[in-house]
DNA sequence: GTTCTAGAAC
DNA sequence: GTTCTAGAAC
């Protein structure tokens, strides 16, 4: 199987139309747009894309190929935009101020950019398809092609480019590189002064310095009580503001993340960057407190794209947001500096200057600082710290960010639509139950459990956040003698699942009460049952086997379950009422009539990529919780040390331990290497029933340990264990094969259910289930 | 999917 | 006697 995977944003182009057009040799590509529909792009087939428009790639076989097009203006429109461009440049820069970088570049087209990439640094790429360069049409003069591009190449190219807004091209020489370094702080001259005993300077020096604090206390005051009243008023419409403060070093990919994330959430988020807060150029710290207060005030999320190296940068946008009532996050991007370095020095016309030969030093300064300053803690007054130390963590968190809605209410979050808002009133709810407790609620657990390490890291992204809520809100069950711990107890008590069976069968007594038979007895409930099954699907025949499709078809009905940690339009993701692991989770298809693997086509490739992307980032919150549980403060501490780069985790280290025995396991290399999707973690599997008991399609995200009081029976051990588990990796081959389809022979996969007993790993086989799992937890293997 | 229970296995 | 399984019921 070949899948490769590439996203890269679309800058500006003009006025001019840009077409991805596929040329490859017969094989779909597929285009994910944010909040778009997937598209399969076959040969000879063009998607026309808006400028700004963020988008992914994914080939699904080497020699497909994707040319980027555009209609070349003629000279009256070249004319009219020179003339535009001339006129009104300071208009252009302000109204690219206010917007997302990826929505706002007017700069030199990125196709065109990616092509000159291409040609210099991509050259491998493109000759990997050099049946692409021969299929191309014959379009020029018309249009300008990237001729004899692999989409991956080109995409690769793309998205190496970095974001660059228009208040770059603007931005003079002077402003380059040193204007940070000629401001100097009042009180450092007044210290500077008091120490060379000048005392006149010093009592001018520390009259100016006491002046100046008094100012910033006083535009700090300002500022939280415009922002204050903008949440205030944001939060009463239902979608209160957040702050995402981002760490990372130049290089990290800061910017990037926060263009792609206004470009991908449905939340109005503001970039605030010192490279070009003051008018395109680079300006001061406060300059960006007070736009980031300017952003809230307006009841709009803010990203603070600037390196934010310790915890006295970070603090005023801290005190900001706790004062506007705001939840304030930190994503730490702790890359490899190495990659930071290649990826800063290959860059041109960045916004900062950093870039070329001199970004050498400006990341190696960063590095230093960051990691002189360690990582940032929950004890900042983050709500949450998410530390990502690899790009594909940093797309796990994107992911997560851009799906859920932090911050939104409970009352707010009921009505709403967006994805993770079930997630949101979930964990709002647990917090609720465990104050009522008398408990802390998770986020101020957070805080205490990170203060134990000045260095320690928590885990709060998003999703996870809400997912350790409602494990708090189950294994802390609120007192119930208050009505609002009974509400709140209500809210996070026993799952959606179980209401669920619960609903069902008392929907069945319902019916059966109600429409009595001719001879006035009730209708069994298996009667109805079956009736429900017969309409809703294929498997089961009971009311419970419809269960799932009812989750699909509305989970906005049960979102105030903790069960349920990602919705959106094609798929839910719920936790297993009965987990056979000590981690195992469902991800639902929402489409109506889908219920097992055996109806999927190749058109449901894209829906199986997305549940990978989503399962991946689950898989990865559960990892970091674990961690979170398990590190000890000195562990994280001597982990850190161990680390040149300062940033990296102790996660990431067992992300590494576990790559290396995938890697053992999966000896085919040249596969993998052609395999440019994340790998699945060792220790954790991916994949369908064959045969489901249950109807509507779920995958099944569950952890190889098989450590759970819920797995009790051979039926249970084999269908994990056996072929009767279909890889979802193995399910994405065959769709991609002739075949298009996954074949399976029902009676033979029912029949592996029924064979003995065999340990997973060793192969040694066992008489009975307690045989097998006493020999799980003894034998090591 | 789980729970219950009769009966086989030990 | 207890432990465990398999199938019916839900």
């Amino acid at each position: 199987m070949f899948v490769s995977r590439q996203q890269c944003t679309l800058r500006q182009h003009g006025d001019r139309q840009v077409e991805l057009v596929h040329t490859g040799a017969g094989n779909p590509t597929l285009v994910l747009r944010p909040n778009q529909q997937p598209q399969v792009l076959k040969q000879g087939e063009r998607a026309a894309l808006a400028p700004g428009d963020s988008f992914s790639l994914i080939a699904t076989k080497p020699e497909a190929a994707i040319q980027l097009l555009w209609e070349e203006p003629t000279p009256q429109q070249q004319q009219q935009q020179q003339q535009q461009q001339q006129e009104a440049p300071s208009r252009q820069l302000q109204q690219q101020q206010g917007r997302t970088q990826a929505a706002g570049q007017r700069e030199q087209p990125a196709v065109a950019e990616a092509a000159q990439q291409a040609a210099g640094t991509d050259g491998a790429a493109a000759a990997s398809a050099p049946a692409a360069a021969a299929s191309a049409p014959a379009s020029a003069g018309k249009s300008t092609a990237l001729q004899g591009r692999p989409a991956a190449a080109a995409a690769a190219a793309a998205a190496r480019a970095p974001a660059k807004p228009a208040a770059a091209s603007a931005r003079t020489g002077q402003a380059k590189g040193g204007a940070a370094g000629k401001l100097k702080q009042p009180a450092a001259a007044a210290a500077a002064a008091t120490a060379a005993g000048d005392g006149a300077d010093a009592a001018k020096a520390a009259a100016k310095a006491a002046k100046a604090a008094a100012a910033k206390a006083q535009a700090a005051a300002a500022n939280a009580a415009k922002a204050a009243a903008g949440v205030a008023a944001a939060a009463a419409a239902g979608h209160r503001p957040v702050m995402l403060l981002l760490v990372g070093m130049p290089g990290s990919g800061k910017s990037t993340f926060a263009a792609e994330l206004a470009a991908r959430s449905s939340r109005s988020w503001v970039r605030v960057n010192q490279d070009t807060i003051r008018g395109g150029k680079r300006g001061e710290r406060q300059a960006c407190v007070a736009a980031a207060a300017a952003a809230l005030a307006a009841g709009r999320s803010v990203t603070i794209d600037r390196c934010n190296v310790d915890a006295g940068q970070r603090s005023d946008f801290v005190a900001l947001a706790a004062a506007a009532g705001a939840a304030c996050h930190c994503l730490v991007l702790g890359l490899p500096t190495a990659l930071c370095l290649e990826r800063a020095a290959g860059r041109k016309g960045h916004e900062g200057g950093v870039e070329g030969k001199g970004a050498a030093r400006v990341v190696g300064q960063m590095a230093a600082q960051l990691k002189k300053a360690g990582l940032p803690s929950a004890a900042e007054g983050f709500q949450g710290v998410t530390a990502c130390s690899s790009p594909a963590q940093v797309a796990a968190a994107l992911q997560q960010w851009a799906a859920a809605d932090v911050g939104v209410p409970k009352e707010a979050a009921a009505g709403a639509s967006h994805a993770a808002a079930a997630a949101a009133a979930a964990a709002a709810a647990a917090a609720a139950a465990a104050a009522a407790a008398g408990e802390e609620p998770p986020t101020k657990r957070a805080k205490t459990d990170s203060s134990s390490s000045d260095n320690d890291q928590s885990c709060g992204s998003p999703a996870a956040a809400a997912a350790d809520a409602g494990r708090g809100g189950q294994t802390t069950p609120a007192s119930k003698s208050s009505p609002a711990a009974a509400a709140a107890a209500a809210a996070a008590g026993p799952n959606a699942f179980a209401a669920l069976m619960r609903g069902a069968k008392e929907q069945q007594q319902q019916q059966a009460k109600q429409q009595p038979s001719p001879a006035g007895k009730s209708i069994k409930p298996s009667a109805a049952a079956a009736a429900a099954a017969a309409a809703g699907g294929p498997a089961g025949s009971g009311g419970w086997s419809t269960i799932l499709s009812a989750v699909a078809a509305d989970p906005e009905r049960h979102s105030s379950s903790q069960t349920i940690w990602h919705v959106d339009d094609t798929v839910v993701g719920i936790l297993d009422k009965y987990p056979k692991a000590r981690h195992h989770a469902l991800l639902l298809a929402r489409q109506q009539g889908l219920h097992r693997a055996s109806q999927l086509g190749p058109q449901h490739l894209p829906l199986l990529l997305h549940m990978r992307q989503l399962a991946l980032g689950w898989i990865q919150q559960q990892q970091q919780q674990q961690q979170q549980g398990e590190a000890a403060g000195q562990e994280v501490r001597q982990q850190q040390e161990q680390q040149p780069a300062g940033l990296q985790s102790g996660q990431q280290q067992q992300a590494d331990q576990q790559q290396k025995q995938a890697d053992l396991q999966q000896p085919d290399l040249q596969q993998q290497q052609q395999q440019q999707l994340p790998r699945v973690p060792a220790g954790w599997q991916l994949g369908f029933h064959s045969v489901p008991s249950m109807a509507q399609l779920h995958l099944h995200i569950i952890s190889t340990d098989f450590d759970s009081p819920c797995l009790k029976t051979k039926r249970h051990w084999n269908s994990f264990t056996m072929k009767f588990f279909l890889a979802l990796d193995d399910v994405l081959a065959a769709l991609q094969g002739p075949a298009g389809a996954v074949a399976v022979d029902a009676a033979a996969a029912e029949a592996l259910l029924k064979q003995g007993l065999a340990c997973h790993r060793c192969g040694q086989g066992l008489r009975t289930m307690p045989a097998l799992k006493e020999h799980l937890r003894s034998c090591g293997c």
